[in-house]
This record gives C-alpha cells, structure tokens and sequence, in this order.
DNA sequence: TATAGCATTTACGTAAACGTAAGTGGTGCG
DNA sequence: CGCACCACTTACGTTTACGTAAATGCTATA
C-alpha cells in the first residue's frame, strides 16, 4: 500500500480537491485522461486543435466542469463520427447566454449528412461482406477440391 | 522481328489490337485505365507496390490478359476491404503451375478476420447511426423550443 | 513543323488523429 | 539529496492510397 498521491487532510499534494476562486472543480490532465480513457496526448492534441482551453496554473493544465462537458461533447461527436473539425465548428457557436441556433441548425445539418454517410458505408460494408462471403466460399470449395476425396473417412 | 507494336493501315493510330510474340492482347495504361475506371496514377502505383508488373515496349506499358485478371482481384480485394499490402501478399502466393494450397489458405485467413472487422464496423456504424439519431432528436426539439410558439400561425 | 494526345519520370502533398522520442521542470517523500 | 511521478514542450513519424504538379518524350496528323 504505498498510499501516494493521498494528502492527509487537505495537502493539496499532488491531485485532488482543487477549486477555483470561482469553487468550480479543477481536474488536472491525468485525471481527465484516466476518467475518459483518452491519452495526455490527446488532450492536448485536442487544445492545440483548439477544441479545448483548459485554465492555467503555470505549466499545469486544469480543466473546469466546462471543459470537461465539451470533452464529453468531443468525444460523443467522434462516436458519431464527425470530424474534429466539424465538431469544432459546432462548439465554437456555443454562446452561455444566448440562443444557439446557429449551433443547433449546423448541428442538424451535420448530423443529416453524417447519417447519409454512414447508411452509405453501412451499405457498402454489407455489400463488402457478401462478396466476402462468396470469395471464401470459392476458396473453401477450391481447397476442399486439393483433398484428394477422403472417401467415406470415418463412420 | 520486334513488331514494333503498329500496324500499318488499320489507322488505328494510337491503340487497340495490339498483340505479343505469344498472340497476347496487349492494352497501354489508358485502355487499361478506362476499362476498369481507375487513374493511370493508379495503375502506376500498383505497380509501384508490386501488384502488378506490366511489359515494356521501350517506357510504354503493355498490360497482358494475366495482368489484366490481376487487376480484377486487386480491384474485388479493396472493394472486400483488404488492404493492397495483405492482397499482394496473396497474389504472390499465385503459382501458374501447381497448387495453390497456401495461397487458398492465406486468403480464407484473412478473409475470415476481415469478416470479422466488417462485422465490428457494422455494429460500430449502427451504434453511431443509433447515436445520431438520439442526438437528432434532442437538437430537433432544442429548436422547435427556440421557435415562440406558432401559435396558430399563418391562416 | 507544329500541335494534339498519350505516355513517361521524380517527388512532394494530402487527410486524421494522434504516437513517440527527447529533453526539461516542479514536488513531496524516504 | 535524489528518486519517483506527473507534467511540459517541440517536433518528427505513422498509416493508406493515391493526387498533383513539373518537366519531358514519342508518334501521328494537319
């Protein structure tokens, strides 16, 4: 039990129980990743990108309950599979204060696309798996012809 | 008796019935391009991997009927989603002359993995479809509450 | 002979989403 | 004090399948 990591009381160590003047809870980089399996790299990857802008504490990034919601938003949006670049143009419309419309109209109009695109390769991975299907049942035939005929094996 | 790949009077000019020492129809990298809709980059490119290995009539490509079945099952592999790597892996296996038995089994190998990372990708897909339509309708109805009530509108 | 067409070569560019290396900094603990 | 950790930065590498120049050659035809 090496115990690390844990401050006593309220050490305010390493991680852990760190807030803003503003009482928002701060996570650093490595808790965020482990908490939504991603990597540093990615995190940062992804700030770079300009898709997230967590504050500062010199070098150390903390990420605030909003960061957080677009992260989770990031990573919904990739489920989906849109683009980091799309899901950027969709968050970057986001206004705290007012009526999102344009956010909501681009969203949709993504996402009916981004449907169209996967029935397509729905489609096509179906199709793909056919002719799969009669390829490999080409090849098993061809490789049953190699044998020469186990006549009546077994019985 | 080089041949020299023209004929004399059939005008012709420029393509068409050309022929090998062997009686082999011969097509240049254009007839070859248009017949099975792909770039001359392509066919070059293939080549460049190994996937292919037209004759020569100085720098001129000539592409025999062997060359031409090649291309088909480069081109039924990528529509089946392998990768050009795995689908010259067993077009080199191809032995004119004995049995093909390792060729047979490496294909139905890989082609029953690849079965399976279609599968996954389907259910992938469907996962998303199934996301976005989640996300579709939340977005939908954000904005049919951003309209101020139609109240009975237009009439 | 000039032009149109088809062909050739080399080689850098593209897209997406990070991976990975290399070197450095700050901190609490034994 | 120095290790173990966590974090930071810069920047090149990876993957796949070609696209896209750029410069040049060969041949037939007008």
């Amino acid at each position: 039990m090496t115990m690390k990591l844990i401050k006593a009381d309220n050490t305010e160590a390493t991680t852990a129980g760190i807030t803003d003047e503003m009482g928002d809870e701060l996570a650093r980089i490595g808790e965020m990743a482990k908490k939504y399996g991603v990597t540093l790299r990615t995190l940062r990857f992804y700030e770079d990108k300009g898709l997230l802008s967590p504050q500062r504490d010199g070098n150390t990034r903390l990420y605030t309950h909003r960061e957080e919601t677009r992260l989770k938003l990031i990573l919904l949006g990739r489920k989906i599979g849109f683009s980091l670049r799309d899901v950027k143009q969709m968050l970057d419309l986001y206004e705290p204060a007012g009526s999102n419309v344009k956010q909501l109209r681009l969203t949709l109009d993504k996402s009916e696309k981004q449907l169209a695109r996967l029935n397509k390769q729905r489609q096509a991975i179906d199709e793909a798996i056919g002719e799969l299907n009669d390829v490999m049942k080409v090849v098993r035939t061809k490789l049953d012809e190699q044998r020469p005929m186990p006549v009546a094996a077994n019985g």
